[in-house]
DNA sequence: TATGAATGAGTATTCATTCAT
DNA sequence: GATGAATGAATACTCATTCAT
């Protein structure tokens, strides 16, 4: 019984989250109310606040939803994908992620460069490291070359700045158009990333 | 004469900047008023709007200002400390600008993860390239051995990524404490730097 | 059967008033809501509405309530205490509730001015004046000089005045300050209340 | 110059408190709003802002304003009306007092057991003492056979005592009905001040 | 009886912007 | 140029109340 209402929770919970994903692309976060997200979800103002604290709130349940989502696409491509050098299953990962925004720049407007690694593990540790894309991740991508010379921690943290790296360089290239073209600027990004990971 | 008004315009719009600064710093860009930067400045509301059209246009040349600053320091000191190899000069430039984020941590969290040469590129179009620092760095920091291997476009890209990525990973680890302290993501961006400069 | 269940109500509304009591106590009627009171009488929301219309229903009831708790206890001790002269008596009863009030600005802030005499009284006309409290007043404290001055209306009117008097007074000099101390203001009252026993 | 502007400013906090006053006394205080205050007094909502912190700094200086008039009003009538006896003039006061309540039982209702001496007080002090009403009062009233019995906060205290008592009785039988008509309860009223100040 | 999710009208409050002085 | 009173649209947020379960 209780089921049931717990499965209509949470889909009015995802109502909220589509509907703000879809105004937030739309018109941005600051231009949308909070009113207009709930108008749209179909649910009354005050429903909103049984799901979010406030704005914020969901913004970051959203952020993390889609860096998350965005995360799971690129491993499965990868996956799907696999090649024998561990460099080039890390481009491969990159690239998916890059090639994402690049189609979708309404998105990475939205995440800014916010896009990242430490949403993820946020949840990582909320969830007591039980999600399995992570565990995905950390046995796939981690047990490699990488794992002789450094700890896990290490690995994760190098993983991390690339991440980081390629988020960020993909906001001022695609967004902002700085300093130069994405076509131009992922050769760039590709040779570090081999280097590194030599 | 229109020296003397143009000078005294200068200093109320700096009054103005460093007003809306300290505020910033103190209680965050959304919670700060134009009504309470105008305050502090200790000009009329109204006056405000015959410097900036509004709080984001302030917030832009706030941010330039505080970048421009941070970068002209990092270069003076990597002058002042030259070495021969090109890359410890990266490092050196690099290293002063992790410092001063890891003691200025509200300026970080007031840049977020925009401090970035895009700010000062822009200015420097606006200057017609005239900017004396960027003159001074492009000269120094790039008549390397980076010369031979690329054009001057590619090598600005390089150091961009550079920058871009410090930025972005000391508001990650300083601010957000993630996914590690900042003494142990350091000798990992170091070693990046090195890697990828070689 | 039906007993059980009575007791059963009679407990869940005491819980309910008792919750509301706490929190009238801790951050005031106006800012305490329904949800909160159920929610600390662990109760569900609707189920307040079993038992209370509204928020001033409830705040009536324990008005009632407290203000009836304050004269029983101050009867009871002056019946312990009982001395010949019959203003002495009053004053006895009037001092108890001061020196109440004094240790209870809690109960004296929630009661405000509103410490009387005719919150008993409409409760007395409700069980048609078969309150055992009431009829021990009226039978101790009235059976006195007055008696062969007045009929009982009248007597009770001056009783209270008496009370009104203290409670407003008590509120204004231990919850206002003002016009000064209720060290000071207790001889005055005292004086007052002889004078007009006699 | 500027003192159009503050005569403009003191009309227009004028017109809000007597937009208020009459709203307050239609409807209540609570059912009030904000908006409709600024709407009867012609001005913008924000408008309100400027002038009061809130509806309850409102409530503050709209029951100040109120009370402080009333007891001008008194007063001046007693003065026109002047008896040899001390206790005869107080109990004029106190009279015009009760019969204005009487007569605006509105007025009554908002002001609840809230009128007193304390309000004045405390505009008093603020001012340094230097309301000519409390001047005038001070001289006339204390200036009296009391004046030989005690000190002039003691007088004081003691006419607070009349006046509060007054303005809870009132309230109570005048609006509560409690706990008899208000003509059954001024002699008895007379009766205590007579015996108090002999 | 009891629940608590859902409602949505209602309200306070903010603040960028204008404009008469 | 400078002022700051006035504006009023915009928005977040609350909470009493209902009703399907």
């Amino acid at each position: 019984m209780g089921e049931r209402i717990d499965q209509k929770k949470e889909i009015k919970k995802n109502n909220l989250l589509n509907a703000a994903q879809t105004l937030f692309l739309e018109k941005g976060v600051s231009k949308t109310s909070i009113s207009e997200i709930a108008e749209r979800a179909s649910v009354a103002k005050g429903t909103f606040y049984l799901y979010f604290d406030d704005k914020d709130d969901l913004l970051q349940q959203l952020l993390y939803r889609i860096s998350h989502d965005i995360i799971r696409q690129a491993f499965d491509y990868t996956e799907r994908n696999l090649k024998p050098e561990f460099e080039e299953n890390v481009i491969t990962f990159a690239d998916w992620i890059i090639v994402y925004f690049t189609e979708h720049t309404d998105m990475l407007r939205l995440i800014k460069r916010n896009f990242s690694w430490p949403l993820i593990e946020r949840s990582l540790s909320a969830n007591g490291g039980s999600d399995p894309l992570w565990h995905a991740i950390a046995g796939r991508l981690l047990a490699t070359p990488l794992a002789s010379v450094s700890n896990a921690q290490e690995r994760f943290n190098l993983l991390f700045i690339v991440v980081e790296m390629c988020g960020s360089v993909c906001y001022s290239s695609i967004i902002e158009h700085r300093p130069d073209t994405i076509d131009h600027m992922k050769p760039l990004l590709y040779t570090f990333i081999r280097k590194v990971l030599r």
